[in-house]
DNA sequence: TCAAATCGGTCAAAGGTCCC
DNA sequence: AGGGACCTTTGACCGATTTG
């Protein structure tokens, strides 16, 4: 049983030494038989089942040791921390997790008021969905069309490592697609097109910011771009102050939401906190502050209500506590991709320019956002 | 539950009509109450726990006798030897021992956690008062004597309008006291002096920001300086890009902190947790990083157990949500101040300079900030 | 249509905890 | 210094859903 195609995943298979007689496919975090590929990564049962109780519950591993134990079939049990550091690294999402769902003898949960943060979140999770679809076919088409007319480009690699043209590429892409993902969401879509603009040029830095940490969950020692390249931060050293930005995504970010188990459910509540600002632009009536006090108070909600057996660790806290360096390192991003810009580094379109280089804080705060308003005007 | 179903004969019925005596099965072992086939042998709590015990220490028991000792539920631990032998002889197996395992969270977990935390806000309540107390004394110590030595200084009223000289003056006041302050703290005397310094390097502004918002509260159409001036939208229109930070700190932190009905012990947290962060500097050495790490989750669970009966407005998420504003609003008053330094238009100390004005994101780290070290090291 | 692939859940039997 | 009552976690096995 269980043919492997190992078709999505391009990792190479360390399985050096069985190549004797039986071709049994080993799992890639613990070496047990594999029955398959699970949330992304060739396991076993025993790691596939581990992984998933650990993304749903709250469990915040902690390696007793050097966050370096060994992980096989006989010691998997002996380190939670360093067997789902591993489930990372082969390549486990957390967002491959899905919902629990209904079981007919289960009884269902009493939902007294939690009912609207709940399907708020289950909006976001199929916004989020259409989304990761949507990013599919934006890498393709920007890839050789829409942006970066001059260089040529190698993808030979599903997984290589980038070069400053990807960043600005890659950050073009996530452009497109957030404008989209906006736009997919209830609550924006009642805004008035000018606060719609302010409030993507708000909070696209972030959110960009904000993505590529969540994405990077898995990669080590470098992050993971939307245009599937890996900026590590050996490469990162190359060009300019961005291995600052990588180490700092690294550091503040990647590396707690991996202590906390950050799954995709906490991905999009918080991707709604960060976007639902009423504070961050100047609302064009109360009613639009009003909207957007009332959707992040609905995310609040329901990023609160993960893991409700939460007591001890304070979990919700410790997530909030990402936003300061998202948006810290926001802002330092912002200032190196203006550098970038200023030295004719890396291609600024329209879009970029003014989701991203347009300082809000500036002066120039009435210049209308065209490409950005097209984008909204525009079907998909 | 465990109802046995006997692997041996595949017979079973599911819970059928045997409902008229209590048919326990009984331990192989021991004859007490079995609870399940353990490690091959239908066996009680006791002679499962006993075994896995024995095989995992290698005990070499005797039998003081004849191998031949009754074993039942009262003399089961009259003789090791002959109980060891009568699970072998039942079955159990000494393969079905598996290695250790990963720890498993504690079961008592609600002794003595809440109160630590009640323990720190007190500690940080105390340690306000004091630098409550310092202020006085620095704000009449610094009007005259240690800073500015240049301009005259107008202090007739109270409270007046502030220059941006004031702004300078009370930025410094504050440096001040926020040293004495963190001095104050157990766990930051604990940290190493170059760690101390840099974590009040990489804080200060933000610390600063989320001051003068407090301290304004009360205050309409402006902020309170530090030096009893108070600072207005209007006044700081005049001097710069001050009156973008300062309508900034009203509109981001100061309304929604109304709105919240913030007060002193909102503040000591959040100020604690501002400043206890274990990622915003390159700890020395894995003990700092936990240090910060728990004085950071103490002061989290302090600021969610205000307010217990708040279910509805999830007061705990928006008052964590007044962090990125601050950092935000922090950096971007570093950047003022740095433009008002080159352009002359503030007095600035060497305790500034390394607080405010060496951007920590920068090369010069190796920087040895003498002035911080200096004031850490002095009593008072 | 249907079978492979992979998602979800279940629960006996491993584990560990901690009062006695 | 274990014993054992009580709790948590594991993973083999199964059904449900999706996909080509």
């Amino acid at each position: 049983m269980a043919l492997l195609n190992g078709g999505a995943n391009g990792m190479n298979t360390p399985t050096s030494s069985s190549d004797s007689v039986e071709q049994v496919t080993l799992c890639h975090i613990c070496s047990d038989r594999a029955t398959g590929n699970h949330y992304g990564a060739i396991s076993c049962d025993g790691c596939k089942g581990f992984f998933r109780r650990s993304i749903r519950k709250e469990h915040n591993y902690k390696c007793r040791f050097n966050q370096n134990c060994n992980v096989d079939k006989t010691h998997r049990n002996a380190c939670r921390a360093c067997r789902l550091r591993r489930c990372m690294q082969a390549g486990m999402k957390a967002g491959a997790i899905q919902n629990e769902r209904d079981v007919i003898g289960k009884r269902r949960k009493i939902e007294s008021e939690g009912e609207t943060s709940g399907q708020f979140l289950q909006s976001l999770l199929v916004s989020e969905k259409l989304c990761l679809q949507l990013r599919e076919s934006v890498i393709k088409s920007t890839e050789q069309v829409v942006y970066d007319t001059g260089k040529i480009k190698y993808n030979t690699h599903p997984a290589h490592f980038a070069t400053l043209n990807d960043v600005g590429t890659s950050i073009h892409q996530q452009l497109c697609i957030l404008v989209e993902w906006a736009k997919s969401l209830i609550q924006f879509q009642e805004l008035p097109l000018n606060d719609q603009a302010a409030l993507l040029k708000a909070c696209a830095a972030p959110l960009i910011v904000h993505g590529v940490a969540y994405r990077s969950l898995s990669t080590d020692g470098g992050v993971y771009l939307a245009n599937e390249k890996i900026l590590s931060t050996e490469e990162a050293t190359l060009i300019g102050d961005i291995n600052l930005v990588v180490s700092r995504i690294i550091n503040e970010l990647v590396i707690p939401m991996r202590e906390l188990g950050y799954d995709s459910t906490d991905y999009v509540a918080l991707k709604a906190i960060i976007f639902f600002n009423p504070y961050i632009i100047r609302p064009t009536n109360p009613t639009v502050a009003s909207i957007l006090k009332n959707a992040r108070l609905l995310a609040l909600k329901a990023l609160k209500n993960q893991r409700p057996d939460d007591l001890d660790e304070c979990r919700f806290g410790q997530l909030m506590l990402l936003l300061p360096a998202v948006h810290s390192i926001a802002q330092q991003l912002v200032e190196d991709v203006q550098l970038c810009h200023l030295f004719q580094l890396i291609n600024v379109d329209d879009l970029m320019q003014e989701l991203i280089l347009n300082d809000g804080s500036k002066a120039n705060k009435d210049t209308v956002p065209h490409a950005v308003i097209e984008k909204l005007k525009s079907p998909v």
